[in-house]
DNA sequence: CACGCTAATTGACAATTGTCAATTAGCGTT
DNA sequence: AACGCTAATTGACAATTGTCAATTAGCGTG
């Protein structure tokens, strides 16, 4: 087996009544019995970097819920480039497209270990019908989709490159619970994806936040940055 | 009175059981007594260039309905820019956001003289409850604004400043109904704000493209454009 | 440890885009 | 037609970013 496995792995029936990120995610306020009657069809996997959860323009079948890691989504260019939309983490939906209908609109792939809940599209639809709260929550998701889609187009792709870079790892600090806290970088070239960049820019620029003392590197890990300057840098 | 009047006009009761947009707007699928007997509270309103519909962070009270004109979402920078994020046409629904309680994300601005509907926010709620046909109808809505910001990133936010502009020129062809048909073109400002970069520079784009042939003008009217080339310069 | 692979970095140069200032065009009013 | 206002265009130059190629670093395997 290659070091880097892309298979998923099946991690048995959701227990969604003993979730620890149920209050966050999609089924908040129904009781654990609605719950265990219900949701016998989904399933908790998962899911190891650069695993591949859908592509763009699949039929779709289930909706994602994400209980750790990160998902990246990804638009394929025209020209053979490709740039990433989004970034999803635990509490968020992936593939929300398939309640309407449509085949996924992006390529759904894991930046960061991830677990996850792939529920069936009846089970959602069912839910919004008779749960209230479960339709005001997936309001709250469709709406909060389309806040990140706006983040994007304002923090990540406004302003100079360097401004954005500052903004991107504002933003991936934020996911984080503690200050200061180790996490995995993206690559160069994912970097350059999410700020309509080349990889050799992205570099060059990581590269001058590291002489400056931006960011603290360790290994592949990112290890604390100077919050103050790079906030400075994001709005200029 | 100045010649540009910003000033909403009122335009009287809504109409909707006659409203030719109907279909294509919030309420398909109702019948006309359903409409005539809910809808006395929506106002139809005219409301000229440059006028604002709403400013960003004002508490939310409507959702705003588009029969005929255009629309764009502006947010304000931290450092004093703006970038417009949507741009929105007939049938579209404008301040969704207010339905799950927020504040306005955005500051609606006309660009092209707009015919709306403004419908209180509770008289929506209450249709998405009772009427499973607005229900799944706003689910598109929200769905189509997605779609719409994820358009944003990958068209209008990616690539070189050429691209951009060629993307846009047939964005905007596309909403016309017939082709070579003549419209107004947004300010050079704006296709700035629109492609995330300096009025200059859109400025030079349009005039290059005006010397290549790729579009003709009349007055600050667009008159017609070579869709193939420019097709040929969007993937590049 | 050497090897092989991929990602990251860097250099050199070209192309694009931003900045600041000046000029021109368009349009409505006097 | 002359005037005044704003938007659009253009020039000159600096700064940023892309392109292509070479080098270095990191990491797992034999």
């Amino acid at each position: 087996m290659k070091p880097n496995c892309t298979n998923l792995e099946w991690a048995g029936r959701a227990r969604c009544s003993v979730c620890d990120v149920r209050n966050f995610v999609l089924f908040a306020g129904l009781s654990a019995n609605t719950l265990d009657s219900l949701l016998l069809p989904i399933d908790n996997l998962r899911a190891p970097e650069h695993h591949t959860l859908y592509g763009q323009g699949e039929a779709a079948m289930h909706v994602y819920t994400i209980r750790a890691g990160l998902i990246k989504l990804k638009v394929d260019l025209p020209n053979g480039g490709q740039r990433i939309v989004r970034l999803l983490g635990p509490g968020d939906l992936v593939g929300m497209e398939a309640l309407v209908g449509d085949p996924y609109h992006h390529s759904a792939i894991v930046m960061q270990d991830a677990d996850l809940c792939r529920i069936p599209l009846g089970v959602v639809r069912k839910l919004d019908q008779t749960s209230p709260e479960v339709h005001r929550t997936l309001q709250q998701r469709w709406q909060r989709s389309v806040d990140q889609a706006d983040l994007f187009i304002t923090s990540l792709s406004t302003g100079s490159a360097e401004s954005r870079m500052a903004r991107l790892l504002m933003m991936l600090l934020k996911g984080q619970t503690t200050m200061h806290a180790e996490f995995v970088l993206p690559s160069r070239e994912d970097m350059g994806a999410l700020l309509g960049i080349t990889t050799e820019t992205a570099s060059r620029i990581m590269a001058e936040f590291k002489r400056r003392g931006l960011v603290q590197m360790d290994r592949s890990v990112y290890m604390g940055c100077d919050q103050d300057k790079l906030a400075a840098l994001a709005d200029s």
